[in-house]
DNA sequence: CGCTTGCCTGGAGTGCACTCCAACCTCATA
DNA sequence: TATGAGGTTGGAGTGCACTCCAGGCAAGCG
């Protein structure tokens, strides 16, 4: 292990991921942040492995998966590599929801679009 | 007005929206949806116009829109014409969020991919 | 030394978007 | 006439994802 790792405190660890001190306390709460490293005095020290896992949590949340989700997916990971297929699983179906939300998306611009283009003419 | 046109309860509505009864009433009584017409006995009415502007709220809710601004839309709708402006504009930031989004959810995908692709060779 | 700043904790509170409840009404069918 | 299905209302309750609070600790500065 290199000792000489950056870490990072709450308030560092906010600022980079546009999350709230808050929001990162109650993530390690739930489970989604596997324990965070403490300072002598008990203060959290993010390691840069922490920063990715947020990064990643980040973009599944961003395909609107539930927390619920997140944290089981968390779950896996700590239990090691016998959970292999159902994380795959997991992902797939993650990455099966995420194209049907562009495709609905995509249909919703074109309805946009088409609204904006009557506004478009009535009142240029 | 044509009398014989066809009207709808709020049961046939629910199925064929996919919306629940309670969330009819619901959005009727937070002015999301205009009030609905009703039999003698006082059950809703909901007609082709209804549903029409249910599908086009149906739209902008998956865009992510909050009800809160779906229900500003829907006032200025019943304000008249000199709103157009204030719509188009409101429909236009909503097609940039969705554009936005689609871009979001496309990096998305990429690095779902690049997830999945790892645990079809062997590690995470 | 006191003061400020930053962080800690468990638990309570918030806002959103529904979701349900209790009590009641109307209509068609048995 | 009574039973059941489907509808009405205002208001209360729910689940999610945070968000905040009170009370306290530790380090650095003047």
């Amino acid at each position: 292990m290199n000792l000489t790792e950056t870490r990072y405190t709450i308030s560092e660890v906010a600022a980079r991921t546009g999350l709230t001190q808050h929001t990162l306390r109650w993530y390690e709460r739930i489970g989604l942040l596997h324990h965070v490293d403490r300072s002598h005095s008990g203060q959290r020290r993010f390691s840069e492995a922490d920063l990715s896992w947020l990064d990643f949590v980040g973009k599944l949340r961003s395909t609107g998966m539930a927390v619920a989700d997140m944290v089981r997916y968390a779950e896996l990971v700590r239990e090691g590599e016998h959970t292999f297929d159902e994380r795959r699983a997991l992902l797939e179906r993650t990455r099966r929801e995420v194209a049907a939300r562009i495709d609905e998306l995509t249909g919703t611009l074109a309805i946009l679009d088409y609204k904006i283009g009557l506004y478009g003419k009535a009142q240029p």
